[in-house]
DNA sequence: CCGACGGTTCGGCGCCGGCCGAACCGTCGC
DNA sequence: GCGACGGTTCGGCCGGCGCCGAACCGTCGG
């Protein structure tokens, strides 16, 4: 009996645990977001949920260590998403919330794989999302990017993207090339300096419009065309 | 996007407050005891969970209000089960619980049909559960009971009362016949001074034992015997 | 009528948790 | 080397929440 007594007490501690990390507006509101299957910076949910970020930290932390946030660092910033298992949490939390009408509580059949912002994007300042990820397959399928002793241009690469953007990135200590794991793709894209440079001239030939609010970005259908002939890469309509 | 800011603000409101439900020890023990299926008192459960009366009341007004627990006055009793939809919350949130090993959250397959305790047991002073409910629909059968403008006993029954508990039960203000709802079987079972009589003659004859630490009952085999006797009543062996 | 008892209300107390700003650290890119 | 920037740590403030006990209400049963 004291046995058991003890056991319905951990498991009521281990109850109101995982409910009390869901149980704050701030936390919640990052959660909210997350829902959108990406992967966000710290910053970014501060600003999202409109608090400092030493306090963005800390609800961070509580919920990485609750397990319902996987986090990884790169550079400088600390990327956050929502474990599986939270997506669904959340998702059913929501759906028993009581007042009903007011929030049309936005169902994502299991949230991770909701993709709608992801299609293109920008990390930084290079190209993210499935384009960054297709232009990077579509290079190492032509033979411009070498995976041998980390990421690089091939010479092939070398006189494509000079034959490209005009001119070469200025030397500075920044890596001409950069593998940077892209966080809805969870595979690599290309970064550094030359995909700074090719972003850049996508933008600026037209090839894609940024979007004002978000990192989202538009392909053209000339961006089409043009990534059809320079890579060979087909991309879908636009969605 | 002013609305949409509104949106996700009520929705991260909500979704807090279905979580902060959940999110205290007290109220967490509070749902755990009722995983069992059984509708429990505020004073049970006052008790379950360590804590004074008035804090039980407090905890169960906000569970009720939040739609995870369903309530119903009687008499001066106040009884609480957990919603369908609360039990299966719940039961996700403890297996989302990361400690992992230490308690072995009892799962139940949708806890709502969990019978364990609740095949026999008292209802104050009388018989409850299924048991209660099997026996009452037992006397119905036999015409000893009659549900006409109330439940009462017929001729027959009080017959059958006298002449099976020998005294008829004092006469006080107490009804004699009461129909009283049965929380884990939702259906009415037989209450009052008969009732009572009934239970307590049930206890002398030895047809059941009472449990020390709760209101379970056990039916003996002498029980069992009595009652295919006295009312052609088939109970199931001993489980 | 009465006493017993389950439940509720209310005032008050103490603690914990969320928030901020300031200082600090590490990385980035020049 | 430097400045810019994302993130973290720390101290301190504040509000809210969980708790209790005492008084009170309604029902029950005699």
């Amino acid at each position: 009996m004291m046995v058991d007594m003890t056991d319905t007490a951990t498991a009521a501690a281990a109850l109101a645990g995982v409910a009390g990390l869901l149980a704050d507006r701030t936390r919640a509101t990052v959660c909210l977001a997350l829902m959108d299957g990406r992967a966000w910076t710290a910053a970014e949910l501060a600003g999202a949920a409109g608090v400092a970020r030493s306090t963005a930290t800390e609800h961070l932390n509580l919920l990485v260590a609750g397990g319902l946030l996987i986090e990884v660092r790169q550079g400088r910033h600390r990327y956050v998403r929502l474990s599986d298992d939270a997506a669904e949490l959340v998702e059913r939390l929501s759906a028993a919330a009581p007042p009903g009408s007011p929030p049309p509580v936005r169902s994502l059949t299991t949230a991770h794989r909701q993709r709608a912002l992801a299609a293109a994007r920008t990390c930084y300042d290079h190209l993210a999302g499935t384009l960054g990820v297709a232009v990077t397959d579509a290079m190492t399928a032509r033979g411009l990017l070498s995976w041998d002793r980390g990421l690089s241009l091939t010479g092939d690469g070398e006189h494509w993207f000079t034959a490209l953007v005009g001119a070469w990135p200025p030397a500075t200590r920044r890596p001409l090339v950069r593998s940077c794991l892209d966080w809805t793709e969870r595979r690599p894209h290309l970064g550094g300096a030359t995909g700074a440079a090719l972003c850049a001239h996508a933008v600026e030939a037209g090839w894609v419009v940024r979007s004002r609010r978000s990192r989202a970005l538009r392909v053209t259908d000339a961006g089409r065309a043009a990534l059809r002939e320079q890579l060979g890469l087909e991309l879908p309509p636009a969605g």
